[in-house]
DNA sequence: TCATCTAGGTGCTACTTGCACATAGATGAA
DNA sequence: TTCATCTATGTGCAAGTAGCACCTAGATGA
């Protein structure tokens, strides 16, 4: 307690804002529209833009059963009509609530991204194409 | 070979697309403004929003390191005019480049995240405040 | 002398993700 | 019947990002 945020940093407690590919509230937010199964999931993950870079599936299958371990979703094993039996994922109350925090997180990450943008931009209009002047003189 | 990619997914290669709080862009950009170091650096960070939950300095450092690993930036210590030494840190051309390949990402990042937004927003529209009647019936 | 500020750093840990690979039921072709 | 393939879920291992606790050390002023 003498040593942390000595300087002002680290001492408000762990709130990381991941975001990294943020698959976690795509998968949440695919539930929100229905149950669904991990394999269905993945290839429905295509439609936020990641089909160039698509995720791996083992990532999926492990953030689901995370997500089940925290009590936002809640799962069963179904036979279905065709193929092997699938673990059909549903959305609680909880993992809705979830979703929310998520969306005000992504937002305010939203903020943080285009203030870099608008830095850059601002920055690269008065550097226009020569990066090099500020270091030569 | 004969297994991966065999549902399409993880057949192109590491190509991450990373953000997390994306602290190595935003280093990049200051250092593009002009040479500085880390201390220095850690406290320009607020400017991009990250002040209700600032960077942990050793991350910073940790950053700085890597990047002069990998060329994209150079280190000289220098004696400052008051206090400690500094390890003063300027951008090299592969810097530059690599920050302008960090932009490119952040901007398909950007288009993911809105593509998020939009579907988030549009379900609820059709789902306006009543999230439990899907698992209703 | 001693606390504090400035500045840089290490060790450990947790979390997220990707890749390789394993398992297994269903399905159809040879 | 066997075998490849598709569907579906999963484990083991490794790398990358980041936070927290803690350390070192010069400068500065009470």
């Amino acid at each position: 307690m003498q040593r942390r945020g000595r300087n002002g940093y680290g001492a408000q407690g762990r709130c990381r804002r991941r975001i990294g590919r943020f698959l976690e509230p795509c998968l949440l937010l695919l539930l929100h529209a229905g149950e669904s199964h991990g394999y269905e999931l993945l290839e429905n993950l295509d439609r936020f833009g990641f089909s160039g870079n698509p995720a791996d599936s083992s990532t999926i299958y492990r953030i689901l059963r995370s997500l089940e371990e925290r009590g936002f979703v809640t799962s069963m094993w179904s036979e279905g009509d065709s193929g092997p039996a699938r673990r059909v994922y549903t959305l609680t109350e909880e993992g809705n609530l979830y979703l929310d925090t998520w969306v005000v997180d992504l937002e305010e990450t939203d903020r943080i991204l285009h203030s870099f943008f608008s830095e850059y931009h601002s920055h690269m209009k008065t550097h226009h194409g020569n990066d090099n002047e500020k270091r030569k003189e």
